[in-house]
DNA sequence: AGTACCACCTGACGGC
DNA sequence: TGCCGTCAGGTGGTAC
């Protein structure tokens, strides 16, 4: 479920393997993914030129092409990235593989084709034409405190909002939310400075370290809500159980406990 | 401006 | 065995 750490993840990914090698050619086995650019568009711009540098906005993955465009990839929730030698290792699901000039191939994967590829002019005017919300990694704290607190609705829609705040997901929202001690159906009418000062804190800190452990569920430490997601998760701090409910439509773990509802 | 619900999409899983 | 309903969740659309 790539969220932000995912996707800078993925960013950091296509640095260390991809930069500066020119494109031979690029297969787009399925154009349903494809979002305002033609297969036959993707094939003309890809080849010839090379990945000059990477940028992220939220969960949106973008490559600054040499001859100028930016390809931009969103993983939806089942997408990836490979970079591998041999062609007899591409993955299933790839929908578009790029081959370079030193014989190594990118792939991006995505099962459930819930993502979206694009190729824009310039990816701050997309973020901006999108409505996206300042990147969760970089909000300043009184930016974030006049974003997610007052007005109507709970904290957790109004942290998944991508026009509110861009990156977070499903899975995150309810690790800072648990960290932070709110319950998900508080109403952000009830939530003050204090609380948004908190919130944002936490934020930084939870992404902060799911970045440094690459988004890995496994990698994340015992005291977090993540690798607890399933039939019968357990509080990490020892209240027992955690409870789910639906939250507009999420399936939401957290803990009565630790996560008292303002309403 | 909210919520509620559906659709997209595939694969895993449980029930019968 | 195999069929079917449900669920996973990011996003976008519509109705209310």
């Amino acid at each position: 479920m790539p969220e932000l750490p995912d996707v800078e993840s993925f960013r950091r990914y296509v640095d260390a393997t991809c930069l500066h090698q020119t494109i031979d050619d690029v297969t787009l086995p399925d154009a349903a993914l494809l979002a305002g650019v033609s297969r036959r568009r993707l094939a003309q711009t890809l080849p010839g030129t090379q990945f000059e540098k990477t940028a992220r906005h939220g969960k949106h993955l973008a490559v600054h092409l040499a001859e100028g465009h930016w390809l931009l990839l969103h993983f939806g929730m089942t997408g990836s990235l490979k970079y591998y030698q041999d062609a007899e290792q591409e993955p299933e699901h790839t929908r578009l593989l790029i081959r370079f000039d030193n014989g190594y191939h990118l792939a991006y994967i995505n099962q459930r084709k819930l993502g979206r590829i694009r190729l824009v002019d310039n990816f701050t005017e997309f973020t901006k034409r999108e409505q996206l919300g300042p990147d969760a990694a970089e909000i300043s704290r009184a930016t974030f405190r006049q974003l997610v607190i007052g007005g109507r609705g709970t904290i957790k829609t109004r942290l998944m909002n991508q026009n509110i705040v861009a990156g977070l997901g499903n899975v995150y929202v309810d690790e800072i939310l648990y960290h932070a001690g709110y319950h998900p159906a508080s109403k952000t009418s009830q939530l003050n400075a204090a609380d948004a000062n908190a919130l944002h804190r936490t934020m930084r800190r939870v992404l902060a370290t799911a970045i440094k452990h690459r988004g890995v569920p496994g990698d994340m430490p015992a005291s977090w809500l993540l690798p607890q997601r399933d039939g019968d998760g357990q509080c990490p701090r020892g209240h027992g159980k955690l409870e789910t409910t639906k939250v507009s439509g999420r399936t939401t773990y957290f803990c009565p406990a630790c996560q008292p509802k303002k309403t």
